[in-house]
DNA sequence: CTTAAAATTTAGACAAGACTAAAAAATAAA
DNA sequence: TTTATTTTTTAGTCTTGTCTAAATTTTAAG
């Protein structure tokens, strides 16, 4: 059984595995966790004990099978409680993370299951993540960060990458959600801020904002 | 804000002052939370000094009012989310307690009001014991362990006082649960054991189990 | 290729929460 | 009321997960 920090090093060690690559460094998951590198450093040594994570001293961390199934399953969990937030208790989707981040560390294979039963085998969570099925599998989705269109390029939008109630308020504010569609309307090479159209509307928005956007383009 | 522990600790003090009055030893705390007297001693003394209970050596501890609200608001969710895994997610009432002791310290004020809206506001959890309301306010109910009835008394069970598997599953097998109609046939002055009809089947029952159905006499 | 800077690990310390063993206080028995 | 027993507390230790400061390794720069 795992402890509730290990299982958060995991998660965040898969969530940087999965963004920039295999191999995470000890600094990379300071960051995530917040935390310093010397707490990092104990843990990932513990955990490779635990044979779930592979650490050779100072070349970084990566998942092993087993570590990466036990990530999934509490990414899974995550998900599947948003969805519940959201669909049944009425939620807004800039509400539920903090909760999520609480409820997915409960232990329990058969509340699981029958979450998932309950809510209809949901495929997606309100952030547009894609929730791994029992076993793990995760369906790969098409997807492009908005900051990869170039001008005129248009898209649907299918995701969030950061999904922070402030972020998540900025596009609610220019009601930009999942299901929208964007059109680039102009790209500045200097900044690589643009101009985008959603619903008839302009908007000015940093490449920050654009790094965080997932498009499926038409 | 209180750890894990802490709440596990108000609450089993909650539960014992409730049983046998106020003033709650530290073996007895020791024994409810499986765990040694020392250990206890350890936790009271940081509990008292956080002014949840108030504690002298050697005198026992008893909640304060601060203690006793929290101690009730972590039962409120306890019973609530009990509510939910058998009304929503179709759980049998013998398989809900041990996942209840996981969800009943996720922290949200807000999550659990809209539990509440969602459950319709429910007075009593799965194995009859009332919610508090929002205010910590526990509706009193009459309700009388079936072992202080007499020979040919009569009542209906609204509630069980242990919530173990195990019991649970006994009245499942005898087809006990709230709502029976339950009467005494006999009763055995000697080892206070019963004989009892149930939905007219007799059934022979020992001391332990008359003191853990609550029964509303009729 | 040697040095400077950055990243990582080790060493030692601390808080929370548990334990064992021993001491002290309260209660019961003679 | 003195002794014996039970209950409770204290003292010291352990594990988990964190930290700071110092040492070591790797990487980058000259």
């Amino acid at each position: 059984m795992f402890t509730l920090a290990e299982e958060n090093y995991l998660k965040a060690i898969f969530h940087l595995e999965n963004d920039h690559g295999a191999g995470v460094s000890t600094n990379a998951i300071a960051d995530k966790m917040d935390t310093r590198a010397s707490s990092v450093t104990d843990m990932i040594q513990k955990l490779a004990d635990k044979k779930v994570i592979s650490y050779q001293k100072y070349k970084g961390a990566s998942l092993t099978k087993k570590g990466k199934s036990i990530a999934v399953n509490i990414i899974r969990k995550h998900r599947l409680w948003e969805v519940f937030l959201v669909e049944k208790l009425d939620f807004q989707w800039d509400q539920v993370h903090e909760i999520a981040e609480q409820l997915e560390h409960i232990k329990s294979d058969e509340l699981i299951q029958r979450l998932d039963l309950f809510l209809g085998h949901p495929d997606f969570d309100p952030h547009g993540d894609p929730i791994p099925d029992r076993n793990g599998y995760i369906k790969p989705t098409e997807k492009k960060l908005l900051s990869k269109l170039k001008k005129n390029q248009r898209g649907i939008c299918v995701g969030v990458k950061e999904s922070s109630a402030t972020f998540l308020q900025y596009l609610d504010t220019r009601k930009i959600g999942i299901g929208s569609s964007i059109t680039v309307i102009d790209k500045e090479e200097f900044d690589q801020s643009m101009t985008i159209l959603v619903s008839n509307k302009q908007f000015f928005i940093t490449k920050k904002i654009a790094e965080n956007l997932y498009l499926k383009t038409i």
